[in-house]
DNA sequence: TTAGGGTTAG
């Protein structure tokens, strides 16, 4: 009885110190046991140590168990401090829990409490992450009162949530506003430039970073690789990669890899692609799936197929990327049956619930190998809801293999879920002009103008000597057009000798031939075409990209100019690549 | 005791 009178009036109190001390080595090796200092420290009657409880909260974060830190935070003696606001704050953000993130900021506000650096550099990327723009600026505004727009680590969050809600604009506004600037921001601006789709001016940022003597990271060139795939700029792409080689402070990682293998196939090399990845001293999921949807591109499905295999003995499990690289590499070359052979390995062996792109692979492959019944079986079947994506790509092929039946269901489809959309009036006006069906062509113009629609222009472009060239459809902008044109002219002449018949059935307008053949002559590639054969020398292989597909007429005109020219000709379309040599094209006519 | 920017498909 004495002994237990003892425990009772005297517990075994720990100290403060020994009590941190278990904190930091607990959620270092063994986090799971928190609870138990968690219980130490209520019998050791510490709960009213500010600091021991804030370690204990930032411990429990730090471990990913919620649930307790709030509580600490929320039963705070007297006020939490500001360190663990951020933390809390930090946790939801980096937890995709933005909205909690956001309002647990304005609480903050609300009850005047004391915002730092930190607050801001950890609440604005939860404003980035939610793309709500409404409360980045709000943020903004408060940060500027308080006087923290000048801190690099504020101005690049700010950069990024600002790029990130696409508001490039504002972003750049904050990013010219802080006078000494260094590589994160630098990165921000870029990526923000890359993410929004304008590679010119991600350029234009990496060039003034360079010319400022601001070192480049891996994540510079990361980014900026993405532009050169973007643009198609080879040559500036091979620059890069010779830079990354030459400096001192960075190796190939799987980022820069992946960012490598990526620009050389999407720029047309899929050789160098390769190279890359056989030099890359560690591989992961990321650096195998990039070169086999590379080698899906290029319409070279056995490569694919292959890599695929030798990946998988490698100890390395496809994931649901690597499997629509796989299909859609399939269906480029209207493989059907190993197509449908993978999938069923994808959901049986591999456990992989198909998603909406594994079906449009899908319905793409059973459309370019015109069983269109199938494809439309795919669609009823899946269970997902159809996006105009997938529709999209039935309704080309029901161009491809002309059924205006089925075309016409579709497109009724496409339009109750994408009624703004130019494209989908504009492919199925071709598919009627194809089927010389006039009245609905009318009927799909109409329709258009009454909704005051319009296609975006096509535009190709072509690297010459480091410069990026573009046309638009009849362009007559360029220096040197009036001599485009004539090669242009002189090249129809020769290939309609060679037995080249235009095939007009993708112009839209029902008029005479002699215009519909201007008409074709005047497409965005074939400007490029003649470019390129007008300023470069024999032998130079010429890399053309284009925004949209390749029609039918400039895919079988660029065979027989390959032929007579004895180019290669690269043409990257906004689905695939189409390597052009000798008159004849990788792509087997499967677009 | 807390910080910023990066890779693959369609």
């Amino acid at each position: 009885m004495k002994c237990f009178d003892l425990m009772w009036k005297k517990p075994a109190v720990e100290s403060v110190n020994g009590l941190l001390i278990q904190i930091q080595q607990c959620s270092i090796s063994s986090p799971r046991t928190l609870p138990l200092i968690h219980a130490r420290i209520i019998k050791s009657h510490c709960l009213q140590d500010g600091f021991l409880l804030t370690r204990l909260a930032h411990a429990y974060l730090t471990s990913d168990t919620p649930a307790p830190a709030k509580r600490i935070f929320t039963h705070f003696p007297k006020k939490p401090p500001l360190f663990l606001w951020n933390e809390m704050i930090k946790w939801y953000s980096r937890n995709r829990c933005f909205r909690e993130s956001i309002d647990l900021y304005y609480l903050m506000a609300s009850m005047g409490v004391r915002r730092n650096e930190f607050t801001f550099t950890f609440v604005l990327p939860a404003c980035a992450g939610a793309r709500s723009v409404l409360d980045g600026r709000i943020v903004h505004v408060d940060l500027v009162k308080i006087g923290y727009e000048r801190n690099v680590f504020v101005a690049t969050a700010l950069v990024d949530m600002y790029c990130k809600c696409g508001e490039i604009g504002l972003a750049r506004k904050v990013f010219d506003d802080v006078s000494s600037k260094g590589t994160a921001i630098f990165n921000a601006m870029v990526s923000g430039y890359v993410n929004n789709n304008e590679h010119g001016m991600a350029m234009a940022v990496f060039d003034s970073m360079q010319n400022s003597g601001v070192v480049s990271d891996a994540i510079t060139m990361v980014s900026i690789l993405q532009s050169c795939a973007s643009l198609g700029a080879l040559r500036r792409g091979r620059m890069i990669h010779d830079q990354i080689q030459r400096s001192s402070h960075l190796d190939i990682n799987v980022y820069i890899g992946a960012a490598l293998i990526n620009m050389y196939a999407r720029c047309g090399s899929i050789e160098d692609s390769r190279k890359v990845f056989d030099e890359m001293p560690d591989r992961d999921l990321i650096s195998w799936t990039t070169l086999i949807s590379g080698y899906g591109m290029h319409g070279l499905a056995k490569n694919a197929e292959s890599l695929f295999t030798q990946m998988i003995n490698s100890g390395i499990k496809p994931d649901a990327v690597a499997f629509v690289g796989i299909l859609s590499s399939f269906g480029h070359c209207g493989m059907v049956d190993i197509g449908q052979n993978y999938f069923h390995r994808m959901t049986k062996e591999y456990r992989i619930e198909p998603t909406l792109e594994h079906y449009s692979c899908m319905v793409d492959m059973f459309g370019r190998a015109g069983k269109l019944d199938e494809a439309e079986e795919v669609i009823r079947t899946m269970g997902v809801a159809p996006d105009s994506g997938i529709l999209g790509s039935l309704l080309n092929s029901c161009k491809l293999h002309l059924n205006v039946q089925v075309a016409e269901r579709i497109t009724e489809h496409i339009l109750s879920i994408d009624p703004e959309n130019a494209g989908w009036y504009v492919l199925m006006s071709n598919i009627y002009a194809t089927a010389k069906n006039w009245n609905g062509v009318t009927k799909m113009r109409v329709l258009m103008k009454e909704k005051n629609l319009i296609k975006p222009p096509g535009w190709s472009s072509i690297e010459i000597n480091g410069e990026i060239h573009s046309f638009l459809v009849f362009d007559q902008r360029h220096p040197d057009s009036t001599a485009i044109y004539d090669v242009m002219r002189n090249l129809e002449s020769r290939i309609r000798i060679e037995g080249y018949v235009p095939d007009t059935s993708c112009v839209l307008r029902n008029v005479g031939e002699d215009l519909k053949l201007d008409m074709l002559c005047g497409h965005s590639e074939r400007l490029a075409i003649a470019f390129g054969i007008l300023r470069t020398g024999e032998g130079e292989v010429l890399r053309i990209m284009k925004n949209l597909r390749v029609c039918l007429d400039c895919h079988t005109a660029t065979k027989f100019i390959s032929r007579i020219t004895g180019r290669e000709i690269i043409l990257r379309d906004s689905k695939r690549f189409h390597h052009f040599k000798d008159g004849s094209c990788s792509c087997g006519d499967y677009w």
